[in-house]
DNA sequence: GGGAGTAGTTAACGTTCACTAACGGTACCG
DNA sequence: CGGTACCGTTAGTGAACGTTAACTACTCCC
């Protein structure tokens, strides 16, 4: 209905738009006059909004980092407060970065791919929001499969959420049913990673059952 | 000259350089004086090997995604002539892919990072070889997890891929206990990605049909 | 009405970049 | 020795890029 939206103030608009541009052609590719294009004004128009183009990728990375710890600790604070099981916050965990994965595609491949194109202490910034957001997922990952040494639950962590960034590449038309569908298939993809990763035995905390597909277990490698 | 095996010749050097200098810094982000100095040479030497910086990455992306496909058929023929079972076809798949995606990093940084670089020609065929890689995935999975449907498998698919391919960002020290853990606990997540997608009930999200409870929350698009 | 601030324009500058031109050395081969 | 193909060099070219400069129009406010 009437959503306020609230003026979406040329900032925005020039983030946005950049975003998009990013995303679609890497920040090498896009100039500046591209970007002005865009959202209207032309080139060095956009001079008076940022300092500088790279300016505009550090406020993006920034921000997506930044959202996400934060949305990250909220759902794990809440988990804590009220009686939540870990196996509880951790669903809620990859369902927010699901929301983000869906909902700020062009965020989502700007946040690991043009990370490396910004200065020095940019770049320091968004890796340690990064970093503070991954060990929150290791913590919690830990206490729900208390099995997986640290390492271990940091490179399934990080695989799961190249699982969850993969959105991107599914096809833009109708290639799946809708967004909810899509949401709880990679939900489902990514609570089954992780159990995966805990091991065939006794998984104790989460009430998912097996459905066994018969595989001749362990020549893993 | 009976020794066929180390013919590091000049071509293959620029290649393998300028595929490690592309994932680095982005295609758009390496000068052509920086591969030619990584391989000894400088500059407009490498026009001497390739009719342009272009063309080197084209091969590189052809290259990768033909190998990728070929190996693929390779196993899947494999299968089909023995008498392996689709779940075991499966995972000689997912072996195969863990071993690209921890062997030639760079290449798979590439191939789902700079696709969009290429003109129009080399970019069909990339595109081609990736979709018929994908589809030969998508077919033995659902022989695995038939309850899947196909839009449902090929969104698994990608989404493994996206998984698979995150090898990159597992620190590059010694995070994890070697190759072989680093393997086996990958193919651990792809299977139980797997697993998880088929196991859930279905309840929500089976048919075809337009369910209409998809669009709600896209509000303000 | 007259600053002041904001948001935009076009023109130009300096640099960087992919690529070409012209040239030289070296190995093989008759 | 002369010829040829290969592989490399340095110098240069035209275009594109990020950024700055100088200038204009509009709005707000006393």
């Amino acid at each position: 209905m009437s959503t306020q939206a609230p003026a979406p103030s040329r900032r925005e608009q020039i983030l946005k738009e950049a975003a998009r541009l990013f995303a679609e052609r890497g920040f090498h590719g896009v100039g500046v006059d591209e970007i002005g294009a865009a959202v209207g004004i032309s080139g060095p128009g956009l001079y008076r909004h940022f300092p500088g183009k790279e300016a505009m990728l550090a406020e993006l990375l920034v921000g997506i980092s930044g959202r996400l710890l934060t949305g990250g600790k909220r759902r794990a604070a809440e988990g804590e407060g009220a009686g939540r099981t870990p196996a509880e916050v951790l669903d809620s965990l990859i369902e927010g970065h699901i929301d983000f994965a869906l909902d700020d595609r062009p965020l989502i491949i700007l946040h690991d791919r043009e990370l490396d194109r910004l200065r020095d202490t940019d770049r320091k910034l968004v890796r340690s929001l990064q970093r503070q957001y991954v060990e929150l997922w290791v913590e919690v990952v830990r206490k729900v499969y208390p099995r997986l040494a640290e390492a271990e639950a940091r490179a399934c962590v990080h695989a799961v959420f190249g699982l969850l960034n993969s959105t991107p590449h599914l096809g833009r038309p109708g290639a799946l049913p809708g967004r909810a569908a899509t949401a709880a298939l990679l939900h489902r993809l990514a609570m089954g990673a992780f159990d995966g990763a805990h091991g065939a035995d006794g998984a104790a905390s989460e009430p998912k059952g097996r459905a066994a597909v018969d595989e001749e277990s362990a020549r893993g490698s």
